[in-house]
DNA sequence: CGAGGCGTTGAATGGCCTCAACGATGGTGG
DNA sequence: CCACCATCGTTGAGGCCATTCAACGCCTCG
């Protein structure tokens, strides 16, 4: 189920923060000109493929990667060996932050869609966090914003019927608002996001297709009726 | 349903934290004594009645506060009013972190067991995470702890049939593996915590003690059959 | 062209929810 | 002190919804 992609065949090359177009909203946006001369491990960059790991729960945590582009699954295991996807990451989004305290990867994290990530090794974050308080806020931001996710699958994720968890998870995933654009995941991904079973995210999907909630443009892109998709959300 | 607790009522005068017989294993375990001159504003100390509420959500954040026994649940609310337990606050655990991002609180935080709490005005222990960087990692370790307890109610609690979480849960709840006992909650917040009806709470918990699998010793204290409800949980 | 993965759909089952009733308990007020 | 009421846990009956198991078409890829 999952390919093995190497790092080595996804290299890209090494990163300069200095010059990076995401900066503004990356977790290095507070950083001056002396920090990033105090940067001398390198900051690899990688672009993934779907299907690959960028981690595996359990592995000696000695990165944290920001999302550049693209969207990765965290996913944890049960005794008898079912998935649950516990969190999505996006761009501007970083993952792996349990490294800052010296424990393992809490989760696999897959690539659900092309990825471009940069690998940050701990030494470097803990190294600037200490020394420029900006960037050390934004950390703890990033805790709080993946607690915030956290929470929030819970309640409106895992909560209420098929139908209900389905709409809300259509609905988070709307990238713009305006053109209300959505790209959908495989449904074994839609039903362990949401704690239903494949056929039944099938099954949704599909009826709401035959309603025209949602109306494929192109290839597994969508248009969604959003105000009528948050009636059922909240119905 | 909330009973109306003032905190006025509740007050048990201004804690001493140096002689504090929790410290070893609460949040201020790193402080010496220069930081405990600098804490000038007061640290109360409550002791909360159950059904007691210890904040509520969009609340304006100026307090954290460490637990110095009892149990409290904290709570997330659907558009439609219904409610659902994200995680619950116990013994040396420290809530209400997002108050040092300048956040409101992010839940409503109900007493299930009577509870003794101490209030942390932010200011304090922001001023403290500067200078004492061993207070500044607890508070780290704390927001990761928050994390995986996020993540494990989602794969343990929200996943699986009313048996399997409701042996979840319990396993989860027994407070000393030795004697195997356990203090049980309301079936309503059992439910709110499961993602499962009243009803299927109740209906399971009877069940489990027709099965012996849960003995009651003294009223609403439990002793548990460990193994067998591993089975079902793993099941 | 065949194989395998994926999305879809059908039929049947069963588990959970809904609505309802009832007993036990504990607190309140007469 | 006791009658009363509200709350909570339990249980029953019935129905619905999600699961399970299966089959089929489509597509990509080797």
């Amino acid at each position: 189920m999952v390919k093995n992609v190497t790092f080595k065949e996804a290299w890209d090359g090494i990163a300069d923060c200095k010059v990076c177009a995401l900066r503004e909203s990356v977790l290095f946006s507070g950083l001056d000109e002396d920090n990033f001369e105090q940067i001398h491990d390198p900051i690899d960059q990688y672009t993934l493929p779907v299907g690959s790991t960028l981690y595996r729960a359990g592995d000696v945590g000695d990165r944290m990667y920001t999302i550049r582009s693209g969207v990765l699954k965290l996913v944890q295991y049960l005794p008898d060996g079912s998935q649950r996807i516990v969190r999505l990451i996006r761009a501007t989004d970083v993952t792996g932050l349990e490294c800052l305290l010296g424990e393992n990867y809490k989760h696999d994290a897959v690539v659900l869609q092309p990825t471009e990530a940069c690998s940050l090794p701990v030494k470097v974050v803990e190294k600037l966090s200490k020394e420029n308080p900006k960037l050390h806020r934004e950390l703890l931001n990033r805790w709080q914003r993946a607690l915030n996710e956290a929470d929030a699958w819970l309640t409106e994720l895992s909560t209420g019927s098929a139908k209900q968890r389905v709409a809300r998870l259509l609905l988070r995933l709307v990238s713009d608002a305006e053109t209300s654009e959505c790209q959908l995941f495989a449904r074994e991904d839609m039903g362990a996001m949401l704690g239903i079973t494949t056929e039944t995210a099938s099954r949704t999907i599909a009826e709401f297709k035959r309603q025209s909630l949602l109306v494929e443009t192109s290839s597994n892109h969508f248009l969604l009726d959003i105000p009528n998709l948050q009636r059922i959300a909240e119905d």
